[in-house]
DNA sequence: TTGCTCCTCACGTCACGTGAGGTGGC
DNA sequence: TTGCTCCTCACGTCACGTGAGGTGGC
């Protein structure tokens, strides 16, 4: 009747999903109220949607309509967020296997010690961008507010850690004109010392899931001329998000702070 | 570099996916080369896109250009179908939701033993619904090719184990208008005879989806009169998939075979 | 010499599916 | 009494993530 497997109903009594109206206590067998077929039909379509098993429950629990639309809103958002990911992923396959070799030219620069507006979380990367977003518009509302100015792009640093373990502590920040010493520093903003640096700096134009490709060009360079990691890696938004709506338009600047090192010979 | 997880590339390298360049006897170290970053950048889209490891490892092993862009394809259209399936299953859970009690009248029937064109085959549940396109239209073929006449509308016969265990032997056929011998059976199909029954039917109107709803509603019916069941469901096909473009048009009887039983007090 | 990085197990995750081996109910 | 159904473990699946505990390299 439910088009429900033998496993997924014992699954689904083992995990308090849908309990049998009755078991004997004899022989084990489990059986069910006529009741009980809709609501297991509920939880199949729910189950096909790949709404976790606990969510269902907090579904077919929910004090009131209201609640359950909550849950059951905030999964098919979640739905299509991973189709938009989906598609953004398809997109960049294709660029990818088109593999347009660019000659982008790497840049060296020296940069000071600089002061800035910062805001520094520990994120992993799949909660990334949704913070990202929120501490740029936080420093840019914190920097039209007060009496700070503006004294380069956006920027910010990632641990090597962010990139290899997932999960790391990532400062965002905007580059002060000035000291910037003396003026609140509101919410979660706070006064920081970004350091000065040698830096192997490539742009990458385009949108931020091809970065990796840049990433692997600077990087290639750098191990190839024996080059060593000096520090957090640096990004610079030139364009970003915040200011286009193309993502062809991006402009961002990877930074790789290097050491000088006695050339190796090969490795 | 590649944006991969140590742990990712670790598990690579045991399943024999990306192969360090080379591996430290002592220390164990892996190391990799700087080629190695576009094949692992490649990978991690394909794995963006949850196409099985196993068919990475075939995308990058691929002899030539055409039998990779085979495999992709073929990806990119399971993804196509899964999207496709989650819309359904979408638009079928809103309608359940919405809850609307139909009020068709369940009938019964006493039908004699009939022969019929029919192909049988063990199917599972997540490819059935290509066999049945598969099976029905090579059924019209012969009928069409044949001296067979019609005898009844489309008809398949599904034992209780093929919704329990999601796996058991199908038989769709095509009710013939008297015994059909001496005629050729072309590919697959063969004559059998479908016995007579005593049957509990319910009309199911729209799309296959919400099938399970009406199943439902005639199996607390025969449930709770009693009844047991005897011998495979029988499913007749008024309006399919082959004679209407909109599944809301779809007209599929569901023929629950009865036995008759003393009544039971309770149960 | 001290950290830091890399390593290897072994186990966890998630929602069941897959047997093996046994028993109840008609 | 014979099958058939239901049961309970225990383990497998898939692609890693999560520690624990240890070691190499600078």
């Amino acid at each position: 009747m439910t088009h429900l497997s033998i496993k997924a109903l014992r699954h689904y009594h083992d995990v308090g999903l849908l309990e049998p109206a009755e078991v004997d206590r004899w022989s084990g067998y489990r059986r069910y109220d006529t009741t009980q077929v809709a609501v297991a039909q509920v939880i199949r379509r729910f189950r096909d949607l790949e709404m976790p098993v606990d969510e269902v429950r907090a579904v077919l629990t929910a004090p009131d309509g209201d609640r359950r639309n909550q849950i059951i809103a905030a999964h098919l958002e979640r739905m299509e967020e991973q189709l938009e990911q989906t598609r953004t992923t398809v997109a960049s396959l294709r660029r990818v296997l088109e593999a347009r070799s660019s000659t982008v030219p790497i840049d060296y620069r020296s940069v000071p010690a600089i002061t800035a507006l910062a805001i520094r979380s520990t994120v992993t990367v799949s909660e990334f961008e949704r913070w990202w977003v929120g501490a740029f518009q936080e420093l840019h509302a914190a920097l039209a507010a007060g009496s700070l100015r503006r004294g380069g792009p956006d920027g910010a640093l990632y641990p090597g850690d962010f990139f290899e373990l997932e999960c790391a502590e990532v400062v965002a920040y905007v580059p002060l004109d000035g000291s910037g010493s003396g003026a609140p520093r509101p919410g979660r903003t706070e006064l920081i010392e970004v350091p000065g640096a040698d830096l192997a700096v490539l742009l990458h134009s385009g949108a931020l899931e091809d970065m990796d490709q840049t990433y692997g060009t600077l990087g290639i360079h750098v191990v190839e001329r024996g080059l060593g990691v000096d520090g957090p890696i640096r990004e610079q938004y030139l364009v970003s998000p915040l200011d286009v709506e193309d993502p062809g338009d991006y402009r961002t600047e990877i930074c790789w702070p290097i050491a000088g090192r006695t050339a190796d010979p090969g490795d």
